[in-house]
DNA sequence: CATGAATGAGAGTTCATTCAT
DNA sequence: TATGAATGAACTCTCATTCAT
């Protein structure tokens, strides 16, 4: 791709300006040995570092120059290792993505009780959520830019699917044993789920200036997490 | 000298890119004629297309320009009512808020039946923030900012307090009346309701990849309404 | 935000306008080509292009633009190595002030006779003056601004300390030696030739317009010098 | 004169950028009566105002904005009146010299003693000087910007002649009483009064932040003004 | 006379990207 | 592989000046 500047993206994108001076450096990936010429862990230094920047800056506000000091790399070898700034985020979108995949294959869907299962898997999506935002940051990012960058991922658009198959087996056991209610569509209740899940991640700084608390304090998170478990079961559950 | 850049948020800001070819010049406000030198109906005019360009491109991603261009006014118009990008970003936030705002003040807290004014509030909600995707995008983009602009504002924190009156006014109605649990918290319940009716809008272009369908489509967005209204008012109700 | 028309001084600075017309593009450092791509000798060259532009142009009338035409680089480069216009200005400032301070380090202040040391301190600060008006029109400059971009230095305000301590030892030697006064102070005696040397080149149009000749003609210079050194010593001599 | 911005001057100017935030509005010329539409008093508000800026901001740093804001009229107003900038900054100069003009008148040649007329006369000067600012001010940017104005002026190129000639016939006085010595040149001992008198006021700041102390403090203004006197007629005086 | 909305031509600054070394 | 100097196309913001009302 040979797109000068915001071209790239050929409609919409989103970004975060400057503000070099007040975000502090971040963590800056641990100072590589000096000399060392390696070619996959440069790679992969450069690939956090960006995950990081799309996640707190958006598309557009994220610069490759401090993704590059960040990465303690220059400029170049972002171009050469990646093509360009479209494709960097595009990596790490994805590289995001497999996070939140991996994540999930721990869960064990033969649990005995399909209602123990579910909570399982609800506390899980809102645990992972709330536990780290970058991902819910790129997810509206991603969402703000109307998922060009999805599009035309060849991993992302199945990402959730484990958890999906996971939610289908569950709700199928959970209906076949009566304790949940038969037309329970999976597609419905995931995305109840990931509403319940996300809104106090996405929404943590509109909301905190409406109810004047920190929406990311853990003791809130716990009770609020109680909450959502109990709204979908209320709702799932046949009372038997 | 000069503030850098100067008119840049302190830290965090949300854009998209340009694409200005792609993006046809908008609906462009009707061209104007009579309206000459009419300085209320200008800094309106301005206004309008700004808010629409802030929900479409995000904060950076949203060009001076293409405002000025679109509300055909001269750049200078724009910095002569609203000083600069970060005051009228303020400015089409605060005016979209008073969208919803007033929508809400429509609302008959004082319906006979609880429940009824409760589906009617979910429903209204529900409504508004599919209708027109703006005003999601818009607060998308402010907490990706971190709320900055948010906290600057006179008036937002102080705009979805009528919302929450409603709530509490029908809650305590409802508790009192023994169709309510006893123990439903406004705030955690509001919660709720905007991570229901908000996730099938803020997340819509990566649903729609991960299950393959338009998460905008009107018969969808229908059935979907029900299913969380269901899932509400069977958490909420006592069943009585 | 941004700190508008970012790069300005918090509050004041001086300017001339464009001209560029009239101004036939400097006398444009030689072009380069071998030096391609050589950061010390690039970074030099804008410099020493600035300090000409701010002297001819003062602060706010001088030209991102022409310095970087002048210094055959591109814009760009300018913002690379010096920040922005105001810290261009302050380096170019500094050097100037180095210029003179380091022509002044080559007077013999141990000299044989006190008189013949302070005539030819009084000499050296006449002929440096006049020679390059740049120095007096950037400190002219410097004043109108307020002195903001002079505080803001760290080496600066020390940089004339080596020429008032050859004043200093100079004075002391001649009161010991009974050959000046002994109540002349060095503060007040250079401002005396500050005065003596400074107003002819500071106030040259003005001047000339008044006594409608060319105060910056050689043999005009060459009398005004011996006036200068007769006006002084003869106030600072006993005589003996 | 029609040229739009900058290119008025067709080469130089001196100006200083906005700071409108640090420098309090000024002290605002007497709010007018309501309704009385006064072309004179009008044109005067305008001049005075205009006055104050140009001293203050310099040419290209004054804002047309800012002295309509505090001449208490509209920009248009001012381009009724004096057309453009640089001609509104021409009738500012022109105003500002005559104030000096009309003071020196005050002094009386006529004084019996030769040596009291001339300490008179470089008192008169040093004190107005020093007193107000402005004048200084406007001179040193005129003078940066090579006397353009000055010499478009028809008035101005004569604006020190009085004090010339007062100073002619002082000397001419005290050169036969043979209180003086009989070469000194007018035009030279003028510039050595100006000179003395000038420096502090110009270089106010660069000398504070050499010495470290106020030179526009009343005590050290006395202080020197004795000095120069000093070195004035000492180097003047032939003994007698 | 008076107003201030509107214009247009810059000016400073930023940043993705390229390329000589 | 690796570096960072260099480029060029925007982008935000400013301001003298004009002109409809």
């Amino acid at each position: 791709m040979n797109a000068k500047r915001s071209g790239a993206l050929p409609d919409e994108d989103i970004g975060l300006p400057d503000g070099s001076a007040s975000t502090p450096a971040k963590a800056k990936a641990p100072r590589r040995s000096p000399g060392k010429r390696n070619a996959v862990a440069t790679r992969q230094r450069i690939l956090e570092v960006a995950m990081g920047e799309f996640a707190e800056h958006g598309y557009s506000g994220s610069r490759i120059e401090r993704i590059s000091a960040s990465a303690d790399v220059n400029v170049g070898m972002i171009y050469h290792y990646f093509g360009n700034k479209d494709d960097l985020y595009l990596a790490a979108l994805e590289s995001s993505y497999k996070i939140i995949r991996d994540r999930e294959q721990t869960l064990d869907v033969n649990e005995a009780d399909p209602m123990l299962a579910l909570k399982a898997l609800i506390e899980l999506t809102f645990d992972f959520l709330s536990t780290d935002p970058h991902f819910v940051r790129l997810i509206m990012n991603e969402n703000l830019m109307m998922g060009r960058t999805a599009q035309r991922s060849s991993t992302i658009p199945y990402m959730t699917r484990p958890l999906l198959e996971s939610l289908r087996t569950i709700l199928k056991r959970g209906q076949r044993e009566k304790v949940f209610h038969r037309n329970i569509d999976a597609e419905n209740f995931y995305v109840s789920i990931l509403g319940l899940c996300f809104i106090h991640v996405s929404n943590r700084y509109t909301l905190s200036s409406m109810f004047q608390h920190d929406f990311a304090a853990p003791d809130w998170l716990e009770r609020r997490k109680a909450v959502v478990v109990d709204v979908l079961t209320s709702y799932i559950a046949t009372g038997k």
